[in-house]
DNA sequence: CATATGATGGACT
DNA sequence: GTCCATCATATGG
């Protein structure tokens, strides 16, 4: 699995850099996994669509150590973040989109639908194929093997990152806080 | 308790 | 592109 320090970093960095990596679910029924391939940052009191405006019980492992899940409901989907930094700024990465790579069948049964490209291109499909839900609230990622991110295979392998505003947000900033892989067909949208 | 809200997804034109 | 069902939270009475 990555280091702690990996997510002890801004959070613009551990954004992108989340890119490639491998979200892992070892479930009873089988093995889950698949590349990241966009992400979104959300971070500081500043930022209007952070939830790191105000402290409360969802919010509240932004201010833990970076490498903590936090999981929450939007329009009856859960949405995955990971958060990052150190404890001065409260921040977070939104895993948006995933390429499937195992437990592919298992997938397409949560999802109750066949196409591959349907499975985990949107945050709230993905935490369904997944299946991450509010228990995996605030779980550290390096306590335990249940849930972990760990390197992409090909950790050579180039590709290019793009950038865009974050998709959805009713009050962005103007900076860019979206990241994807280029060209990958597993980006939402 | 009541109600407004939203970092969505799917169905539809 | 537009419309709207959905439900866990947060917040106010």
């Amino acid at each position: 699995m990555l280091n702690r320090s990996f997510f002890l970093r801004d959070t613009r960095t551990v954004a992108r850099e989340l890119l490639g990596k491998l979200l892992v679910h070892r479930t009873t029924e089988g093995v889950l996994s698949g590349m990241v391939v966009e992400t979104e940052a959300y971070f500081g009191p500043e930022d209007p669509a952070s939830r790191a405006k105000k402290r409360t019980r969802v919010s509240e492992p932004m201010w833990q150590q970076g490498g903590h899940t936090l999981v929450y409901m939007v329009h009856a989907n859960w949405l995955l973040n990971i958060t990052s930094d150190k404890r001065e700024i409260p921040g977070a990465v939104l895993i948006r989109a995933l390429e499937p790579l195992e437990g592919v069948d298992l997938m397409k049964e949560r999802r109750g639908m066949s196409d591959i490209r349907k499975l985990a291109s949107g945050p709230g499909k993905l935490t369904q194929s997944m299946e991450i839900t509010g228990e995996y609230h605030g779980v550290d990622l390096m306590n335990q093997n249940t849930l972990q991110v760990i390197e992409g295979k090909s950790e050579d392998e180039e590709f290019e990152i793009g950038r865009s505003h974050r998709i959805g947000v009713t009050e962005d900033l103007k900076e860019e806080l979206r990241f994807f892989i280029v060209g990958n067909k597993f980006v939402s949208r």
